[in-house]
DNA sequence: GCCAACGTTGGC
DNA sequence: GCCAACGTTGGC
């Protein structure tokens, strides 16, 4: 059982799109780290938050659930759409990625703001400098410390 | 296999 | 819109 934070601009896929879908493919990812995330790292039933990313303010929205195996990402075979990925094949997928449903909703946004001043979460990979991942591991602790904060 | 150029992310 | 950070690409 481990913890992620999945990153989603809200004008592209919100907490809304989310709960409306109940569960989805998340697809569209193309960086070899998330990549390696999805296909090696997750466990079915650990536990995501859902984040806003690319908005104002940024932030913490929700919870989500990883709801399946790896699963191949079925845009990169699609010509049609912009992540579309010629260079992978059916045989050999490149890109895998994994259901994820909706858990719910917190009571409130949790800020990037906020999160930058608890104490306690000075660690937590979405806060480095630099970082751009959209898919990070979180830590038990760090899990917990959030959640203390919208209850 | 190195590394410069380029592209993308995402907070500010 | 800017720009720092950093991943990817492609020439050599």
């Amino acid at each position: 059982m481990a913890y992620w934070l999945l990153k989603s601009e809200p004008d592209c896929y919100s907490i809304d799109d989310q709960e409306r879908d109940g569960a989805n493919v998340w697809d569209g990812c193309r960086n070899y780290t998330v990549r390696n995330f999805f296909r090696d790292q997750m466990n079915e039933g650990d536990q995501g938050f859902f984040y806003h990313s690319s908005c104002e303010p940024p932030g913490i929205v929700g919870i989500v659930e990883v709801a399946s195996g790896p699963v191949p990402d079925p845009t990169q075979f699609d010509p049609n759409s912009e992540y579309y990925d010629p260079k992978s094949s059916k045989e050999d997928p490149r890109w895998i990625t994994r259901e994820i449903k909706f858990v719910r909703k917190l009571p409130r946004q949790i800020t990037l703001a906020e999160l930058r001043q608890t104490p306690g979460l000075e660690s937590m990979a979405v806060l480095q400098k630099g970082q751009r991942l959209s898919v990070m591991p979180v830590t038990d602790e760090e899990w917990t410390r959030v959640l203390q904060m919208v209850e």
